[in-house]
DNA sequence: CTGTTAGCGCCTTCAA
DNA sequence: TTGAAGGCGCTAACAG
C-alpha cells in the first residue's frame, strides 16, 4: 500500500505565488508578516490539509522530540504502569516514546539501544533485563553522551540519575510486619542473586530480623530464577524440610502466589500454618485467595517522575549531575499474614 | 543536557579525504567499490563510532519505518499485550513503534491521532476509546490514503482490515456453557450499550438462550459504565430484585470480579447460588477464589497478526483492501462456574 | 570504482 | 514584509 501524497510548505507556496520561508513563517505565526498574506496561506494550508512533517524539522534542529524505552517486557503490570506514566508525561510536554522490550535478553537491550540511538531519540528511559550483568552499552550510551536515566532495574555502575523505589525499606516493612505477626522463622525467597532488588531487599529483610534480634541465617534463603518451574520446586525442597518456616517474604507478588498456590496444594493454611507476604501489589494480589499482604510500588508515578526529570535535564531546567530518586514503598496488609485476627 | 555530537558520514569522508557518496556506498555494503577503501570506511567509522542516522534516512525515502499505535490504556493486560504482539514482530521486521494512549477519551484520541501523523508513521494501529461515537478523524486519516488498521476496539463504518476475536461466539460458548450447568435464568452484564462488543457479546448470549428456547428476555440485562462504583450498584439492584439469576455472563473479567466481591459480600455462594462467567481471561481471573469461568482471548496473537498484516499491506505483500480477521475465542471452565461438580 | 549534483521538508540567516 | 540561499544527514542518478 502506498501511502497517500502528503502536502508540503512547496506546493503551498506554489499555489498561492509566494516563497517557501513566507509559507513556513505563517504557518508559525511569525509577527513580522503581512496579516493578510498570512491568512490567506493559513487558509489555503487548512483547504489543503497540510501537515506538519516533524521528521524535516526534527532533521533541522537535530532534535526528535522522542524518548525511547526499553522494558524487560509489556506485559508486566508494573511496567506497563511505568510506561503510561512515562507516556502521559512526554505527551503533556510535547514528546512521543518509543518502545522497546528487551523480554529480558541482554543481547536484545543491546540491539533495542542500537535502533532507538539510530532513530535519535532525544534521551532514553531504561529498565534492564535480568541478563544483564556487564554493562559497557551503557558505558557507551554515556560516553557518547546521550541522555538517559534507568528506572526500577537500574547498576551503580554507571553514573547516570536512577529512580527506584526504596527496596530495602519495602522489605523491611514487609518482614518487621511479619515479625509483628509473632512470626519467628521467617524464609525469604529470592530472584537470582545478582538482580539488584534481589540484593536491596534481602538486605531489608535481614535488617528486620537483625532489628528483632534474630541471627542472621543463611539457611532461610531460597532463591529461585522466578519461573514458575523452579518457583514450585524450591517451594516443594521448603517444605521437605525439617524446619519449616513460619513465615515467608517473597520477593515479588508473582512469586508469592505461585508460593501461595503450592502452599495450597500441599494443605498448608495461610496464614496459620505460614505466613505469607510479596512485593510489588500487582492488581492480581488484592484477589487472590487468602488476599495478599505485599508491599506497594508507585509505578505510575516513577514512570512520571522519571519522565519529568529526563525532560528537565533535556530542557536544562535541572542540572546534568546524576541524581537518586527513591520513591517511597507502603505496606499493604491483607489476609495473607493476618496471624492475629485469624489464628 | 546537551546531547553529544554525533559523527556523520560527512565527518569520515573528510577524515579520509573521500566523497560521502562513497562512505555511503562502503556503509551499505554496495559491491561497486574497492574492497580495499570501503575496508579503510568501515574501519574508520566503527573507530569514530558512527552512528547510522535513521531520520536522514526517512526524510531521504520517505518512510520512517516506524508504526504508530493508539490504545485505550496501556495497563490493561488485554491492551500490553496487544501491544507486546505488535512490538515483537515490528522489530522483527525492521520497524520501530511509537505508542499513546488515549486514556479513553475521543479528544486525546484524536490528538494522538494527529502527532503519529506528524511524525510521518508509515502506518497506524488502532483501538478505539470508548468515547468515540464519531469517525470523521479515521474517515480523515483514510482519505488522505495513511495505511492504518483496527484492532479489538473496532467500527464498521470505515473500509479498512480489522482484527477482532469472535466476540459473538465467544459469549455463545460462555452462556451455552452456562446452560449446560443447568442454568436457566442467565443475566447478561454488559457495558456501555454503544460500544462495539458490548453488542456482538450480547448475541452470543442471546443467541444461546434462543437454542435452549428460552425465551429472549431484556429484563436479565444489566447496563453499567463499567466503573467500580456502577458495576457494585447495578449488581445490587440485581440482588434486590424478586426474582434472581440463577447465572451471570459478565462482558469482562474486570466486571465479573466486581460481581463476584460484592456477590460474596452478600453471602451468595459461587457458583451455588449464582454460577458466575467472564470474558478475557485476565491473569487475575485464574487466581480469584473461586477462579473465574471466562474467554480466553489471544491478546498477543491478536498483536502479531495485525502487524504482520499492516505490514504486509505496507510491502504489497498483500493487495490493500480492506479483510477482516477473526479470531477464535475459547472456554476456560473453572470453579464459578461448576454447578455440576460442586453443588 | 569514485565524485558531483540534486533533493527529501523545513528553518534561519542575510539581503532586498 | 518577503525572497533567495544554504544546510540538517543521507541517497540516488548521472558522470567520468
Amino acid at each position: 500500500m502506498k501511502k497517500g501524497h502528503q502536502v508540503t510548505m512547496k506546493e503551498i507556496a506554489k499555489k498561492l505565488g509566494v516563497s517557501v520561508s513566507t509559507v513556513s513563517r505563517a504557518l508559525k505565526d511569525s509577527p513580522e508578516l503581512h496579516p493578510d498574506t498570512k491568512k490567506r496561506i493559513v487558509e489555503m494550508a487548512t483547504s489543503m490539509n497540510y501537515q506538519y512533517n516533524l521528521l524535516a524539522q526534527s532533521l533541522r534542529i537535530s532534535r526528535s522530540k522522542v524518548l525511547g524505552v526499553i522494558v524487560p517486557e509489556l506485559t508486566s503490570h508494573f511496567f506497563s504502569s511505568n510506561i503510561s506514566g512515562i507516556q502521559d508525561t512526554a505527551y503533556k510536554r510535547g514528546y512521543n516514546i518509543m518502545i522497546c522490550q528487551s523480554n529480558e535478553s541482554f543481547e536484545q537491550e543491546k540491539a533495542n539501544l542500537k535502533t532507538l540511538v539510530s532513530s535519535q531519540v532525544d534521551g532514553l528511559l531504561i529498565s534492564l533485563s535480568r541478563e544483564t550483568k556487564s554493562y559497557e552499552h551503557l558505558q557507551e550510551l554515556y560516553d557518547r553522551e546521550i541522555p538517559f536515566i534507568m528506572f526500577d532495574r537500574v547498576t551503580e555502575e554507571i553514573p547516570v540519575s536512577k529512580v527506584t523505589v526504596d527496596d530495602a525499606h519495602g522489605a523491611y516493612l514487609a518482614v518487621n510486619h511479619l515479625l509483628q505477626q509473632g512470626c519467628r522463622k521467617i524464609a525469604y525467597f529470592s530472584g537470582p542473586t545478582d538482580l539488584y532488588i534481589s540484593k536491596k531487599r534481602k538486605e531489608g529483610y535481614l535488617e528486620a530480623l537483625q532489628e528483632f534480634g534474630i541471627p542472621e541465617t543463611e539457611s532461610r534463603v531460597y532463591v529461585t530464577d522466578l519461573t514458575e518451574e523452579m518457583n514450585r520446586k524450591v517451594t516443594m525442597e521448603m517444605l521437605a524440610e525439617g524446619d519449616r518456616p513460619d513465615a515467608i517474604f517473597a520477593m515479588i507478588d508473582p512469586l508469592a502466589i505461585d508460593v501461595m498456590i503450592v502452599l495450597k496444594e500441599n494443605g498448608i493454611k495461610i496464614p496459620q500454618d505460614i505466613a505469607l507476604a510479596g512485593f510489588t501489589n500487582n492488581p492480581t494480589s488484592a484477589v487472590v485467595e487468602p488476599s495478599l499482604t505485599t508491599i506497594s510500588q508507585p509505578g505510575y508515578e516513577m514512570g512520571q517522575l522519571a519522565a519529568n526529570h529526563l525532560l528537565d535535564q533535556l530542557d536544562e531546567i535541572v542540572p546534568d549531575d546524576p541524581q537518586s530518586f527513591i520513591l517511597l514503598t507502603t505496606l499493604v496488609e491483607r489476609n495473607s499474614s493476618q496471624k492475629s485476627t485469624t489464628a
